[in-house]
RNA sequence: GGGCCUAUAGCUCAGUAGGUUAGAGCGCACCCCUGAUAAGGGUGAGGUGGUUGGUUCGAUUCCAACUAGGCCCA
């Protein structure tokens, strides 16, 4: 029986796990953390020897709700760069921030108050308010801490703080003071019954029945049309009649072609398309007298049917010819296209309706009435005057009330905006756009072309949380008071109060019997409304960059979902530009929305939601992270069971490359073995080189997955299949204290070491856990250490030509011991003798490596002999490997049973030599 | 309906500045090992490059339309 010299092996120690067991290693990681202030010390480290600095600005969330797997996505892909940033020494503070005021937060407390809601006063209903929030930025900002994400959690920006909301009354008082704000009507959703404005949020989509009518303008002007006695009309369809006495305008498609038919009326002007429809409605001649394009039709002017009033001819892309004539009534105060429309063409904002969706006095025969009732009588009025061509009715989807389910009104009322074109704000808006860097580029081109044709912002809401508009406004002449001194004292009391103060905030207080310097009044008017939330976060540039000692303006990133270019990017532009001139970020990266398997978005409908809450359980937080690297951000990022578990997969490969590692170096001494490489070493040394390199520079550019792919192809093919495995050879079976050994071990330690390090900002549990485990490391935390650096001197292209060549032929040689595994010939591959028949040129290429040959190949035995042809390349035979198999290394060797230990090889026979 | 974007093996990604048989890793199948062992190694099978047209001697790569999907508007 042979001896067991298992126990005279070198074989690897360490106490890092195989199974990572995240879900409960995390936690202890993350208290290793906080307990050694490992990221307060790295802030002041690199504050203090900084290489620069690199400032990520954090875009709030807001407020409500946990946070999802998109919300999970962000903070990572921030917290990869942040310490990425950190990690080649650059100051890279996080602070991250939080976004309280807006309607969610309010429709909320609005019904947890229920019925209540009406009587509560509106500082117990803030109260509510900022108590909903917190609530939700505590548990908010343990999921972010919990997904490793570093960064000042403990002062984070808040947008309701004091201070905050100081800011923010600044930056909009200094929007007053240069000339941008505005006062000016807009229509809004607004709900007659609950005598309020609605958000879009609070609207819902309902089947509605409608009249449904075709209504003749007669011509006034009909010198470009072919028509001269006969009476001539525009015919126009609506489903809203009442908004008639608001018609300030007719409009066409420019591109379209217009029609004009017989009737027993005279003339009518419908679009071409519009004939087949309305032949069945109304007595025409199917066979147009004219034909005209919608553009020539620009100018005309009408006669309202039945007030005293003319409405021209515009033109307009959004008409469509589907039900209607192909010509629409405008009316601007009543509609979104008309008010746009109406805004281009300096029409008035008009709507003659009051709060309780009455008509106003000025409007004729409809005074005081309900618009919807006075439906009727318009349709009988039109009747009396002969105009109406068509009455039906119609069931369509029309908003109404999310409150009181009753049908809506569109109705512009005054609201306050910051103008796009006071001081030329949207060209500078385009130049400073033009000044960044997007990513991906195509971000540019979206942003620009929103800027570009965006409306001016409308400030106002009227809602109750929120930052104030803190304005007074003339009762009689509407000036709005600029002084100074006004402004001054509410940004203090702000400051010290909160903007609760202005609820409570009497003019006479701070400017005692003053007079409108325009018309002498004393009656002031104190603004009830408050700001849109947009402009909250759009100033975090001046609350956060500029105020916070810890960062500084402007940021160098901004990192948001796409959606963002509608939102956080363009309010800060606006924001910054207006007082500052400039942009607050020099780059802004934008991702893409977390899909599913088969890219549809995540939805309760559909049941395909996947929360991080449950992968952190499940599989860990740096299962997180790693799908948020291992996924090109920049198009939609797909969450999927089968996607988690290869993730899984790939995670348990680079653990376990790690753990190997660790554990062939337990008893590595820190001392420089670079002179006594073997060349393989030096190729695995060239390797670590290129992943280097590859990692840091796919970090450089944003591109995390090529890091997760470089680093996993690493693991796998590289190490595990390869080096590691050639390696055990030497590692377990040559004298502890050899140099051949040695130098594999300080070669491990430097793959070990970089390896931690370049995993570190996305692995960020396991890079820390491994670094917990490697020996004679100089720093506390891998977050202490800088990212491996390539060493120029293992740069080698001949090395590594020449060793491409030699894995070709490896492949070669497993191919044909595969064959003979398959046949049962050989199992192990050391049972194996390769004899392999080259060429000249090959031969001379292995003749320096034929010693190394049985290592590199696994085997026994190789014999290299000459092709007897001159053909290409080589041919392979496997046969039994000659001698005895050595008990201790497992090779085959004729010289096993010759020495005084029966059993053994002569290599072993003197590795076990004391 | 409009703007921007995406579409390469079951999964995640490469790649071709248009040119011979489109790559990698994972997964899968089969085999080996049992001294990385809820590990490790080997071999192999998988792609009409979303669809349809066009430009070209030649397109996965350029153009257009369509389809599916995403974001933002209407």
């Amino acid at each position: 029986m042979s001896k067991d010299y298992k126990e005279t092996l070198n074989l690897p120690q360490t106490n890092f796990p195989m199974k990572a067991n995240l879900a409960e290693k995390e936690p202890q990681i993350l208290k290793f953390w906080q307990d050694n202030k490992i990221y307060e010390n790295l802030q002041s480290k690199n504050q203090r020897d900084s290489k620069g600095q690199f400032i990520l600005h954090d875009g709030p969330p807001y407020a409500n709700g946990h946070i999802h797997i998109g919300h999970a996505l962000n903070k990572i892909l921030k917290d990869i760069i942040v310490k990425y940033h950190s990690m080649i020494g650059q100051y890279s503070p996080f602070v991250p921030g939080w976004d309280c005021h807006g309607l969610p937060i309010e429709l909320q407390v609005d019904k947890s108050l229920g019925k209540d809601k009406e009587n509560v006063d509106i500082f117990k209903k803030r109260k509510l308010c900022r108590e909903y929030a917190e609530k939700f930025i505590n548990i908010q900002r343990d999921e972010f801490i919990r997904l490793g994400v570093f960064g000042y959690w403990d002062s984070p920006y808040i947008t309701m703080s004091n201070e905050y909301e100081a800011t923010i009354v600044r930056e909009f008082l200094s929007f007053v003071k240069n000339g941008y704000v505005y006062r000016g009507k807009k229509p809004v959703y607004w709900c007659p019954s609950c005598i309020t404005a609605l958000a879009d949020a609070e609207v819902e989509y309902a089947e509605k029945e409608s009249p449904s009518i075709f209504v003749a303008f007669e011509v006034i002007d009909r010198d470009k049309l072919p028509v001269k006695d006969e009476p001539l009309y525009i015919v126009i369809w609506t489903t809203t009649p009442w908004t008639l006495p608001a018609n300030l305008a007719l409009a066409v498609h420019p591109e379209l072609d217009y029609v004009g038919l017989k009737s027993s009326k005279g003339v009518i002007i419908v679009v071409k398309e519009a004939i087949e429809n309305l032949k069945d409605k109304i007595d025409i001649d199917e066979n147009p007298i004219f034909v005209i394009k919608g553009s020539t039709l620009e100018g005309v002017k009408a006669k309202h049917p039945f007030i005293d009033r003319t409405s021209k001819v515009l033109t307009a892309d959004f008409v469509e010819t589907g039900e209607g004539s192909g010509v629409v009534h405008i009316a601007p105060g009543h509609g979104m296209e008309d008010y746009e429309l109406g805004l281009k063409h300096g029409l008035e904002i008009y709507a003659p309706v009051d709060d309780r969706g009455r008509f106003t006095n000025e409007v004729s025969y409809f005074a005081k009435q309900n618009v919807f009732y006075a439906n009727k009588e318009i349709i009988e009025l039109l009747k009396e005057k002969g105009l109406l061509l068509w009455e039906g009715k119609i069931t369509h989807s029309y908003p109404h009330c999310w409150r009181c389910k009753k049908p809506i009104i569109f109705r512009a009322t005054t609201q306050w905006f910051i103008s796009m074109r006071h001081d030329n704000l949207r060209e500078r808006a385009l130049e400073e756009i033009d000044r960044v860097r997007w990513i991906p580029s195509w971000g540019r081109e979206r942003i620009y072309s929103m800027v570009e044709r965006r409306p001016d912002w409308c400030l106002s809401r009227q809602r109750s949380w929120g930052v104030p508009i803190t304005l007074f406004v003339c009762k009689n002449c509407e000036y709005v008071i600029k002084e100074e001194k006004l402004f001054e004292k509410v940004i203090e009391l702000v400051q010290k109060e909160g903007s609760d103060v202005w609820f409570k905030l009497n003019l006479e207080e701070i400017l005692p019997d003053y007079s409108c310097p325009k018309c002498g009044s004393k009656e002031f008017q104190k603004e009830r409304d408050i700001l849109d939330v947009w402009f909250d976060s759009g100033v975090s540039h001046a609350a956060v960059l500029e105020r916070d000692p810890r960062l500084s303006w402007p940021a160098d990133m901004y990192l948001e979902g796409s959606d963002q270019h509608r939102g956080w990017f363009q309010s800060s532009l606006i924001a910054s530009l207006g007082n500052k001139g400039k942009a607050p970020y020099k780059i802004v990266l934008t991702h893409g929305f977390t899909v599913d398997g088969q890219g549809r978005k995540m939805s309760k409908s559909l049941g395909n939601v996947i929360a991080p809450q449950e992968i952190i359980k499940v599989n860990g937080a740096d299962i997180v992270r790693l799908w948020v690297s291992a996924e090109d951000y920049r198009d939609d990022i797909k969450l999927s069971k089968e996607i988690l578990s290869r993730l899984t997969e790939a995670y348990r490969k680079i653990r376990n490359t790690l753990r190997y590692l660790l554990g062939n170096i337990y008893d590595y001494d820190g001392k420089d073995y670079s002179n006594y490489l073997l060349e393989i070493d030096r190729w695995a040394m060239l390797k670590l080189q290129k992943l280097i390199k590859k990692v840091r520079k796919a970090y450089e550019e944003f591109e995390f997955h090529q890091v997760f792919h470089a680093v996993h192809n690493f693991c796998v093919t590289d190490m595990s299949a390869f080096y590691l495995d050639i390696l055990k050879d030497r590692l377990y079976t040559f004298k502890k204290d050899s140099p051949e050994r040695k130098a594999a071990q300080w070669v491990l330690y430097n793959i070990a070491d970089s390896l931690i390090k370049l995993i570190a900002p996305i692995l960020s549990f396991t890079a820390e856990e491994a670094w917990m485990h490697l020996p004679l490391k100089n720093s506390e935390s891998v977050f202490h250490s800088l990212l491996p650096e390539v060493n120029q001197k293992y740069i080698d292209e001949e090395l590594e030509s020449k060793w491409e060549k030699l894995i070709e032929i490896r492949d070669e040689v497993n191919k044909a011991l595969e064959i003979k595994r398959q046949e049962k010939f050989i199992g192990n591959s050391l049972e194996a003798k390769v004899i392999l028949n080259v060429n000249e040129a090959l031969k001379s290429f292995l003749n320096p490596y034929l010693d190394f040959l049985p290592t590199l190949f696994i085997v026994s035995q190789v014999e290299v002999n000459s092709l007897d042809s001159k053909e290409e390349g080589f041919t392979v035979v496997i046969e039994k490997a000659e001698g005895e198999k050595c008990q201790r290394c497992w090779n085959y060797s004729p010289m096993v049973g010759k020495l005084s230990v029966k059993d053994l090889c002569p290599r072993c026979y003197h590795a076990l030599e004391s």
